[in-house]
DNA sequence: TTATTTTTTTAGATTAATCTAAAAATTATA
DNA sequence: TATAATTTTTAGATTAATCTAAAAAAATAA
């Protein structure tokens, strides 16, 4: 059995993992979960130990199958309670992820079973994320190129094709990160440049910008 | 902010001042929680400390209001969250006690208010306990004298009228304690004693006895 | 009312998760 | 490639909750 903050570091690292083939940095968990990098160098000590993450000192960290799984399963339970929130309690979307946090660690598979199918088996949560299968599959979900948007469409920014880090770099120098929902105000025929708004600002990005970000919608 | 093992304490202390009005010691305490006696003295200086609890040294401990107003919420939760995986979850009543003991900490008001919206404001938990109200009152249960049933009715064992000390040791050395179900296999007409049934054992009661034993059915 | 038994508390350790400050390794820069 | 800056790790403490063993207090029995 592992404890509540095991399980969150596992999320972090699993969550670093969509993002970065090469595996998370012990600062990059650090700040992610609030806390400082030496807390973190002894978490991962425990974990690799405990066969969850592939670990070498001074390098990053990945998951094993068997850390992958369980960060998986308990991302399976949050994005369920999220649904379960929404859907049946009536709360906002953007008021759930707090509680589901905290539910997502209670550890039954039958009621976590019985919640999927009480609530019909979704397959994507409150905010378009995938939920995961009882058997840890991720459904893949339909993503579409910012660049395909026509004026007025908005779609929730969920992955990018190319992950160089200056790529990366500039997407954080404009507070573009994954989870951002964006709407194309206008587009450019001549450069076939976007003109686009998310958190209340306004950005002009270029075609090769557009071409390589994935929405949902 | 209290921990969950704090808050299984003043339930713990809770319960016990049910049944004895003195106030549970803390010997009672270690059994009900299974841990030791020096650990339940280390807690009860805390809850004291926090003002939860009303702590004499060698005596036996009390919540004040503010710790009884925590005890009765977390109660609250546990039996809403019981409701909801009996009535929606598919769950039988006797497997859901340990999952609500988790989900019952999970502090919101707004979930459990909404919960208890959507499960449309119980009265009773799959057990029959009842569910204390959002301002903490706890809705009287209608029980029955265990000497006013009839041959083959059976209830709950809820409640004693007399809670001298030698009328516990009573019960406790019968094994009869709050919650056992109890069936009335017969009753002699002679001197109104009753010859019940419970956990796999028979006993013969007095009448005194049976008038003091109030269940519910 | 003294002696014995039981209960409760204290003293001192242990374990998990965290922290600060300093040392070591790696990466970036000149 | 040497030096500076950054990142990561180690060393040593801290806090919450627990434990064992011993001491102290209260309850029970002789």
């Amino acid at each position: 059995m592992n404890s509540f903050t095991e399980e969150n570091y596992l999320k972090a690292i699993y969550k670093f993992s969509l993002v970065h083939e090469k595996g998370a940095s012990t600062n990059s968990i650090a700040k992610a979960l609030n806390t400082k990098a030496s807390s973190v160098t002894d978490m991962l000590k425990k974990l690799a130990i405990k066969n969850l993450i592939n670990y070498k000192k001074y390098y990053g960290v990945t998951l094993t199958e068997k850390g992958e799984q369980i960060a998986i399963s308990i991302i399976r339970n949050h994005r369920l309670w999220e649904v379960f929130l929404v859907e049946k309690l009536n709360f906002k979307w953007d008021e759930v992820h707090d509680l589901a946090e905290e539910l997502e660690h209670i550890k039954s598979e039958k009621l976590i079973n019985n919640l999927d199918s009480f609530l019909n088996f979704p397959a994507l949560d409150p905010h378009g994320d995938p939920i995961p299968t009882k058997n840890g599959k991720i459904r893949a979900v339909k993503m579409i190129k910012l660049s395909q948007l026509t004026i007025n469409e908005e779609g929730v920014f969920m992955h990018v094709k190319d992950s160089s880090d200056k790529f990366l770099k500039y997407l954080s120098k404009n507070k573009l990160e994954i989870g951002t929902k964006i709407k194309v105000l206008d587009k450019e025929p001549f450069d076939n440049s976007f003109k686009i708004s998310y958190n209340n600002q306004v950005l002009i990005i270029s075609e090769n910008v557009a071409k390589n970000l994935y929405l949902k919608n």
